[in-house]
DNA sequence: CTGAAAGCGCTTACAG
DNA sequence: CTGAAAGCGCTTACAG
C-alpha cells in the first residue's frame, strides 16, 4: 500500500496535523521533528495524494493548456515559454491536446479541465466556442485565448493580425511588388486569416492597388495548401510576390514553385507570416512577418488571475518585426 | 460557489447516493429519476469533482506522458496516437514536458505524476533515471519508455535500433557507395545512438569495409548538427555518402551541404533515420529509414496494464522500413 | 510547538 | 429503486 500522512503520523508519534505541516513546510515546529519526519516520510517512499490535497484545501494551482495538433509548428515555443513561466511562479500546468475540427472533443477536454478544477484555460490555435467560453465562466474558470483574438468577450495574448497583414503587404510594395497573392485559410471563417486579409486590403488600397480576386487563394494553413497555391498562381499566374499565412504555407509555395521551375524570389518573391526557426531552414530562407510566441506564452501566464480573480477581460497585444532574409 | 452532489440532492429530494449513482450511470433507478437529476445537474452547471471522485473511488484511470521539447519531431506524431488509442479506451491522458538535460527538473515532474496517481508514465523521448524507475515502481506505477530501449528493466516499445542501423547502411552499401559518414549525439552515451552506430559497424564489416573515425561525426540530434557535420565532411572528404541519425540532422546535413555547393546526392548521398514527413518537405527529397511511429504510440497504450497489474517488463519492437526519395 | 476534530465532495458496500 | 453512513487522504481553524 502506499504510504500516507497517518502511517508517517504513527511511526513519528505525532499527529498527522503536524506532519501535514512540515510536509508543507508552513512553520511551527522544532528543525529537529522536521528532520525526523522528513526521514520517515522519504523511507517510507511517501507522496502526497493530489486529489485529497487538493480536495482539502479547496484551491488549487494548477492551469490547464489546450492546443490542437495543428498544421502549424508555432506551439512548441509558446507550449515552452508557458512551462517556463509557470514554473517560475510555482504554477502547475497540465496539457490536453484537441484533435482538429473535432467540437465535441474541445467540449469534452474543457469539462476534463474543469473537472480538474484549474484555474484558468489557455486555448492555444483553437477556438473555443461561445458555449465553451460561458461553461468556464460559469466554472468561475479563468479562459484565455492565444495567438488569435477571435472573441472580445475573452482575455488574450495575440499579435495585431491586421497590422500584421498591413506591413507584410507594405513591406513588398515598397520593395516594388504590385501584383500580390495571399494564401490562407477560408478568410471569413478564419478569424485570424480575416484580420490579416484586412491588413492587406488596406495597404493595397492605400498604395493605389486594386486587389484581383484571383490573388487570394483559401484553404488552410497547411504546408499542402502552399504546394496547391503555387500551382495556382503558376495558372493564373500575374502575380509578383506572395503572402504566406503561416510559415507552413510558405514553405509549400517555396517547394511549389521550385518544383515548377518558378525562381523565388526573381519571378516571385515571397514573404511568411510567423517566422519560426523553419524560415531560416529553408533555401532560399523565408523573409518573414515574425511573431514574438516566447513573449506570448510568457505574458499568458503573468495575464492568468494569480487567484479566483474577478474575470476581467484582458488583451495584451504583442509585439512583431520583419526579418528580411531571402525571399524578398 | 460551485455546484455539488448535495446541492442536486436538495433540490431532487435524494439522497447524495442516488445521485452519484445515475451521474455515473451505474443503473439501479428510474429512467424517471435519471432525467429528472440530469436535467438538476445540467440547470446547476454541476461538473463532478474529480478530487474527490478520484479519492473516493481509490483508482484512476489517467496515464501520465512525458516528453521533451526536444530536437527531433516525431514527438507529435507519437502523441497523437496515444491520445487516439487513449480516448477509444477511455483513459484520460495528461501530458507534462520536460526541459531537455535537466534531471532535476524530470523528477519533479514524475513526482508531479505519482501525486495525481497516475497507473502509467509514459517516457517519449526522455531517459528516466533509474532513481525515477525506482521511484515509479516503489508508487506502484507502471513506467514505460518509447522510442527508446534503453534499459531492461523498464517496459519499452521501440524500433529494433541496431538493425535500423544495418539496414540503413547496408542499403548504402548495395547502392554502391563505400566511404559512409554517420552523424549523431555521442555514441557512448545516448544508447539509440549507440545501437545504431553498432548496426553500422557491423554491417560495414560485413561488407569488408573498414572503418575510419573521421566517418563518425557526433554532436546531436538537430539541425545544426547536420550543418556542423556537412563542413566536417567537406573537409575531410573522402565520404560518398553518410547517414544521419534523425530527419532534423539529415535536413541540416542536406542544407550545409547546399550551402557548400556539394551536391545531393550526386556528389554524397543521403539516407535519414525517423523519416517523418519532413522527408518529403526537403527539396532533394530525403531517403529515408521510416519508423512507425504511430503504432509506437498506440501499441504504448496497448501496452500499458489496464489496472495496477503485475509489473512484467514488456518489450514491443515496431517494424520499420526505408523510403527511397531523392537523396540516394 | 502540537493535537483533536471537522470538513473537502464524492463513492460504495450494506440494508431495506 | 433508494438512503444512512463510513470512508478516501489530506488540511486547517481552534485550542492549548
Amino acid at each position: 500500500m502506499r504510504a500516507k500522512i497517518s502511517d508517517i503520523a504513527k511511526i513519528a508519534g505525532l499527529s498527522t496535523a503536524s506532519i501535514s505541516r512540515v510536509l508543507n513546510n508552513q512553520g511551527g515546529y522544532s528543525k529537529e521533528t522536521a528532520k525526523r519526519v522528513m526521514k520517515i516520510a522519504n523511507d517510507l517512499g511517501y507522496f502526497k495524494d493530489r486529489s485529497a490535497s487538493d480536495l482539502a484545501r479547496r484551491s488549487n494551482n494548477t492551469i490547464g493548456v489546450i492546443y490542437t495538433d495543428f498544421e502549424t509548428n508555432f506551439n512548441d515555443l509558446v507550449i515552452k515559454n508557458i512551462m517556463i513561466e509557470a514554473k517560475k511562479r510555482h504554477l502547475d500546468v497540465i496539457l490536453m491536446i484537441a484533435q482538429q475540427n473535432d467540437p465535441d472533443g474541445l467540449t469534452k477536454i474543457v469539462q476534463g479541465m474543469i473537472e480538474r478544477r484549474v484555474f484558468a484555460v489557455q486555448f492555444i490555435s483553437t477556438h473555443p466556442s461561445p458555449q465553451i467560453i460561458q461553461m468556464l465562466n460559469q466554472a468561475a474558470i479563468f479562459p484565455q485565448v492565444i495567438g488569435d483574438a477571435t472573441d472580445h468577450t475573452v482575455s488574450y495574448v495575440s499579435s495585431d493580425d491586421m497590422a500584421i497583414g498591413y506591413h507584410a503587404t507594405t513591406y513588398l510594395i515598397e520593395k516594388g511588388y504590385r501584383s500580390i497573392g495571399f494564401v490562407s485559410p477560408n478568410i471569413t471563417t478564419d478569424y485570424v486569416s480575416h484580420l490579416r486579409f484586412s491588413g492587406y486590403r488596406k495597404s493595397l488600397k492605400e498604395h493605389g492597388i486594386s486587389f484581383k480576386s484571383d490573388w487570394l487563394f483559401e484553404e488552410s494553413y497547411s504546408y499542402q495548401t502552399g504546394i496547391h497555391a503555387s500551382a495556382h498562381y503558376q495558372k493564373y499566374g500575374d502575380v509578383d510576390a506572395v503572402i504566406g499565412v503561416s510559415d507552413e504555407v510558405s514553405w509549400g509555395l517555396l517547394n511549389g514553385f521550385y518544383d515548377l521551375n518558378v525562381s523565388v524570389p526573381s519571378d516571385i518573391a515571397l514573404i511568411s507570416i510567423d517566422g519560426t526557426e523553419l524560415c531560416s531552414q529553408t533555401r532560399p530562407r523565408l523573409t518573414s512577418v515574425t511573431q514574438d510566441f516566447a513573449l506570448m506564452g510568457k505574458t499568458a501566464i503573468k495575464q492568468a488571475p494569480k487567484k479566483a480573480d474577478p474575470h476581467r477581460v484582458t488583451a495584451v497585444t504583442i509585439p512583431f518585426k520583419i526579418n528580411i532574409r531571402e525571399t524578398s
